[in-house]
DNA sequence: GATGAATGAGCTTTCATTCAT
DNA sequence: CATGAATGAAAGCTCATTCAT
């Protein structure tokens, strides 16, 4: 058996190239269930569907994930990390922020890059797939992050800085998710929607400022 | 022909007992889908337990109801019809009412009584339930309606009522059900969030207006 | 209760109204099942829909027959009774006959008109609807019959006449389902195909016979 | 890589095991279906007598055919490519026949050949299975067919080849089907009616023959 | 007797998961 | 490790039959 000596002859290499397959066939798994969600939703995503989408045997897909809710896991997992990528970013905008007006216009324009980014995705994930308690922690953990770096930014401007920066927040994500995503009934295009947004957001912000 | 006669008298009140069991067993049905749905979840939700949960046999259900679905949207129809109740209670206010102010806190806090309403239930048929396109289209266009009469009803107080409408009617909806079905990591009481959501939304509707 | 001393005083005439009225249900019952056989098929016959089609409920379908192979099998029966009744017609013809045409004849056309009677109701029976040991066997005990009559009836023109019967008895059977009940792929006429048939079987019933 | 070569000169003999495992459990369920077929007729045939039957899951039996009628579909293909055969086969013995009571001959065994093998198989098939319109169809042509290979080997013989064909087909087959498959109330064996039938119908195209 | 609501065994089918190859 | 055939629990739904009214 010459590939078992290649093993461990030359095991660093080897695990390596393997770990890269790996990772490889992990991703195409993972983004195989993303676009059967996004294309075809939650009622239409099977292991079976996923392993031929992925172009990789059934068997491959509970060698690498023990279960079909832990590949959701990791898609609701890179969901919440791009969210805190964009929180990370952001947060650099806020504390160098020169007034309250840029810390909404950084809150609501980051927002609705989140949701912008594969709206389909996003409502399946938000309004089909179910959500295990854990990840609902997980989600709420990070709104609440948010919401700390928010206000932290608003307090050296506003009085009241975390109840603010609760209602900006949670209207900046609701409403992003209503102009991008939902995309229904409006009035006028998403981006006067989102000018909008931002300008009712910063008048409540600034309301009562001590300056 | 005495029977005939008997049968006739004594019809009416055994059809009407007939009909009483009949919408009991119809009632007891939907009641349990919903009990289901909101204590265990859409996951959990399938027509034995609900016969079960109902206490009538599997046969029953499909003697009143076509498929499963159709017992969601009796639910889904009955959840509508709530919405629309409140609209036209709202409408009275909203036509009587004396200021700008008036309006939006009619709205916020009739999106308020509508989440508070079996919020686990709302948040089961708003975030796990699959919506047919038909339903979605129902949904919207009660929505439309909304936005419709708040439109109106604004119109004699402020500039650009339409956009205004379309943005408080979807702030007072999602931050209602994020204050009152969510219920997380809020800083304060949800009833102060509301009242801070008032606040915001009487200021932003108010802004700019010409006298 | 008048009624009951009404029944009780009164027992013939009433009971009479009653059987009357028992029959006529009983024959409501059996019609639209063999309606619905012949208009919809056997996959379509189920107890609600007789009993909807009967205009009775289906609790009097029940109260007149013990489940529901027992109405096909009245179906059934009066199929059979027909056959028989037209072989009592037949045997007539048959024993006041003038020479062997006149028999076969009078067999290719009693089994004519015998499928031409409701031919879809016929094609259903023989072709769908399963059929218990027992009913084959009153099925094959009437076959036999006919075939008796025949062979008596022939046995005084040509000799071998039980083997001829028998031939002549099927021929015409299978024959006339063809041609009037199948009803496909022929080349002409069901008419002259019977004609043809009657021809074949004259010839072959004379064949090699005494005078 | 060794590894690469070891797979893929191993791949080809495992794919074939895997090809024949599967290839074994496609026919157990087929096999398995016609036994219940024959054995205890369309009302015992269920997809779970099926798989139990076959000795496989439920599953497995779903991983083969779509649904219980395909099933059913290849049972019926296999009885319509067997009576192909048959007709390609007599084909040649009726195009190199020297006379018409050759061709009578070949027709009346080729049906009595394909009636004779699994009966009881052939008798469900025949009058309980429900048969769709496309399958029916399939059965007419196959039918047809037939009609038009002995229409062109009787035409050199006799005139009305065509009427006399029709006749021939169906007179063999359905008397076939009596002799073989009913094997009720015949006064003599089979083969003796088998043999009167060829005696029949040769005596029949023969008739009026122009030489 | 008549009614029709209620019953539940039993059917077809799906799909997450296992395991022999 | 990869494969994909096999598994079987569990779901949706039907319909012959029963029984309270």
């Amino acid at each position: 058996m010459p590939e078992k000596r290649a093993k461990k002859s030359a095991k660093r290499p080897v695990r390596r190239a393997l770990q890269s397959r790996s990772r490889a066939t992990v991703d195409a798994i993972v983004k195989a269930t993303a676009r059967i969600l996004a294309e075809r939703g939650w009622t239409a995503l099977n292991t079976n569907a996923i392993a031929a989408r992925a172009g990789v045997s059934i068997g491959s897909v509970y060698e690498y994930f023990p279960n079909k809710q832990s590949i959701l896991n990791v898609i609701i997992d890179r969901h919440l990390a791009a969210g805190e990528a964009k929180l990370a970013e952001a947060t650099s905008i806020l504390s160098s922020g020169k007034d309250a007006d840029d810390i909404v216009e950084a809150v609501v324009s980051g927002f609705i890059q989140l949701h912008q980014d594969d709206p389909r995705l996003h409502r399946a994930l938000s309004t089909e797939v179910p959500i295990s308690p854990a990840q609902r922690r997980r989600i709420e953990a990070l709104r609440s992050k948010i919401v700390i770096a928010v206000t932290s930014a608003l307090s050296e401007y506003v009085d009241g800085a975390e109840l603010k920066a609760t209602l900006l927040v949670e209207t900046a994500d609701a409403l992003a998710h209503r102009w991008f995503v939902d995309k229904v009934g409006l009035p006028v295009s998403a981006s006067t929607m989102a000018g909008e947004t931002s300008t009712m957001l910063k008048s409540y912000v600034s309301a009562g400022r001590s300056d």
